[in-house]
DNA sequence: GCGCAATGTATACACTGTCCACAAGACGGT
DNA sequence: ACCGTCTTGTGGACAGTGTATACATTGCGC
């Protein structure tokens, strides 16, 4: 029944094997349901079965342990939008291709946000630390994050002549910003209860905006 | 130096006089630098002078608090709006007026989450209760919060003839969702160490594609 | 002027993050 | 094969938090 208990029976030895690991799931879990806040160090060494200042051994905060489980949320993200583009087929024009890969990530950022709201807020959460914007350990599987996923859906436009190429600049923030804000609207704010099928069409819009307004 | 003790000496009747108040104001200041997780019960009631329990008898909870504090925030974003819409001059041209109205909007969205990052992030921070969205405790000299403002801007580029009718319903969302998550990236994310004109320009951008986009 | 309702106080509890000193075990050099 | 050292987990402690429950003080309406 709780795995906390069974954690701690299972384990006989004094040493845990792989603490790390364990602490950094049991962070995920609480982040997935409760969000952030709900990323507490004792609670995490409860279910690795293991006194709360070990875990001090492998993060040297409660924010490092955040911010590693923020990590993996973003990773997270990154493969459910490697999945979406992985379902694009070609049909042989490249001006839709390169549109449909644009919407496929916003499509699938916007999924990922009402699915796991929890994990969502946790990857984008405050503290910021955008020096470790670049580490791998905030991939898909294909080694680059969100962000530089949608970077190359970009260029795609612009190769296939969709997106004319002085606007090509610091266009994913604008993008971004679009879908970031209305999947914000959707998960927490007004939006929360419309119908799937009116939160639908909002998407779409707001995609179509992006399209044309980039 | 002090201002709690301060408070606190300045205080020689049993009752504090209008401690709602006193415990608002210092919840807003503690969200105004440190965002809403700084705004905690004790450490208002200490500065309003008086025993952590004393807040009970004006707000059911810490939560409330901050809700509270949240409207207040919500209401002087109202007022920069009010303000920066106050700025414009109507030169005649009802479509050109109406598009400046609609920017307006966003400007002062934009410089508010810039200015005042504390009370931006508090005023769109988790919890939702979206069921208090009508309440004018966060509204500004108009009687009109954040999203009503936008709202009748929108009607204006209606009635100015530059929004077609037909995409008036629910435009606010994606308006909003865009400005919004440009406010995100501004202050928190990538693009914190943007330099002053490189962050206006996006902005630019940004409304410009709203405005295209619509 | 008196009694009651409103407001502020005292004490207490469970919970959190984190510091320090100590124990248990893994592991490599002799 | 041993023994010392470095890593990892434990125990106990402290300050700080939100909140419940019981009590004190005071303003206000009759």
């Amino acid at each position: 029944m709780k795995g906390a208990t069974d954690q701690l029976r299972s384990r006989r030895t004094y040493h845990h094997g792989d603490l790390r690991q364990a602490l950094l799931q049991a962070g995920i879990a609480l982040a997935r349901d409760g969000g952030p806040d709900a990323v507490v160090l004792r609670e995490a060494t409860r279910r690795a079965g293991v006194v709360p200042n070990a875990a001090y051994r492998h993060f040297a905060s409660r924010h490092a342990l955040l911010q590693a489980v923020r990590s993996a949320a973003l990773a997270a993200l990154a493969v459910a939008m490697e999945k979406q583009l992985a379902r694009l087929r070609d049909d042989g024009r490249r001006d839709d291709f390169a549109r449909a890969g644009l919407r496929a990530i916003g499509t699938a950022y916007l999924r990922f946000a009402r699915t796991e709201p929890g994990l969502f807020r946790t990857a984008f959460a405050v503290s910021g630390d955008p020096e470790t914007a670049g580490s791998p350990a905030m991939a898909g599987k294909s080694g680059l994050n969100p962000f530089q996923l949608l970077g190359i859906a970009l260029d795609r436009l612009v190769e296939a002549g969709v997106l004319p190429a002085e606007r090509r600049p610091d266009a994913e923030y604008l993008a971004w910003s679009a879908v970031h804000g209305l999947a914000m609207l959707v998960f927490e704010g007004p939006l929360r209860r419309f119908t799937r099928s009116q939160a639908r069409s909002i998407e779409r819009r707001l995609l179509d905006m992006v399209e044309m307004g980039l």
